[in-house]
DNA sequence: GATTGTTTAAAACATCCGTTTTCATGGAGA
DNA sequence: TCTCCATGAAAACGGATGTTTTAAACAATC
């Protein structure tokens, strides 16, 4: 067999069952006999299950923080320090996330990943990932600070956190969706429609007016310094 | 020990692991060594570890249920006939979601174990929730899309759901938001805060308008120029 | 007061798990 | 050629899991 095929087969099988399943529920031997390798080989390439883990991520991940840096790059020079439009921002961010996985079709399993790796119990995947590729998302996040000036800073912070919320969920759960919105009105639904529809929903979400003082909570103001 | 105190033991330690851990991740004997209960007893009163995750939504969507149909009858009742507006509809949602748990004190359990439900594997949750529950939802959906006389059915139905993500994704994935959002802003979070800063970004994402049908076609050219 | 349903304790069952080890084979580079 | 490394097959390790069983207590009801 040619030299690290396997380790290769083990992730693209390792990928699909993890998004599939999740990780606990995907042992080894699921991994190994269906990519058709010797079971010893995940702990000879990687050192453990969690290194495995990890690295599916990072094959990923390394190629999306590539491109996006590169992106942002060349928005900046485009823009020459004149602040960049919030939709031209996401949209940005929307194309790169969709160029990465593009290659192996799988743009699913990539945000099933993310969510995962959210949701995780104790979280130290998102520990890794923060540790990881912080940077690419503090760049991003102060370029869409600077897009929104009139954005409190709490506000724009949990109104990014909602839209994340909204595009891992709906790609994630992609094929339960599917099935009902297939069921209930006989359409086809591609990625691309999807993120069609996505688009004004995300920006009028994003500019949305500010919530109502008046039900604020009347706990103790907590007054930042 | 009182009569069936066994029962509401094992429930309330195995709706707290599971939404800490997932399903997989919590076994009988870290649920019934928590719980100060005989491993045997899980089984003996449920049946089988899938029953007793069953049995753990059942406790709140019963509840749930019956609340929500009733306080959609009150609805019906007000409004004689007329369309209930967007904005009540969701805000009896809310309030509906925010009173059942109150009691215990767990909306994020709940909301954690709604994701979980919507993520899981293959899905036999999610098909058990709708077989159990759906006519609550089809009520509301109806009620809903009456309420939105404009907006196209297959675009309804998808801002419904992205909605649902972000509702989910924040309310679930609360604890690491929080963690977030308090070292990056110093500030506390509480749900009545987050519930607020929800209601207008969720209105103002279904009354969005309508997406471009330019770039419906086979694939628009993403980023501007 | 006997019966019935709960609860506990303890042990065992058969599986499955992640990981390690041993032995053998073959290819690649020094 | 010899050595290193990847791969394979097979087995075993220790441990955890869901489930079942047996035994003995306890409480409530008829």
């Amino acid at each position: 067999m040619a030299q690290s095929d396997t380790v290769t087969r083990i992730l693209d099988t390792a990928e699909v069952l993890f998004a599939e399943r999740g990780f606990a529920e995907t042992s080894l031997r699921n991994i190994t006999s269906k990519a058709r390798v010797n079971l010893a080989a995940v702990n000879y390439h990687f050192g453990s299950k969690k290194a495995l883990i990890q690295a599916v991520f990072a094959r990923y991940l390394d190629p999306f923080s590539e491109r996006f840096h590169s992106a942002l790059d060349a928005l900046e020079a485009r823009y020459e320090g004149r602040d960049i439009p919030l939709e031209v921002l996401l949209e940005t961010m929307a194309t790169t996330v969709l160029e990465v996985p593009a290659e192996r079709n799988s743009l699913k399993v990539f945000m099933r990943l993310l969510g995962l790796a959210y949701s995780q119990a104790q979280g130290h995947l998102r520990r890794y990932i923060q540790h990881e590729y912080g940077d690419v998302f503090s760049r991003f996040t102060e370029l869409v600070r600077r897009a929104t000036p009139d954005l409190p800073d709490a506000e724009r912070f949990w109104r990014l956190h909602f839209m994340l919320g909204t595009v891992i969920f709906t790609l994630s759960g992609l094929d339960a969706l599917r099935d009902i919105a297939e069921k209930d009105y006989h359409q086809q639904v591609s990625v691309r429609d999807l993120v069609r529809r996505l688009r004004p929903v995300v920006v009028a979400a994003m500019n949305a007016p500010l919530p109502d003082e008046k039900d604020m909570e009347p706990h103790a103001d907590t007054v930042a310094h």
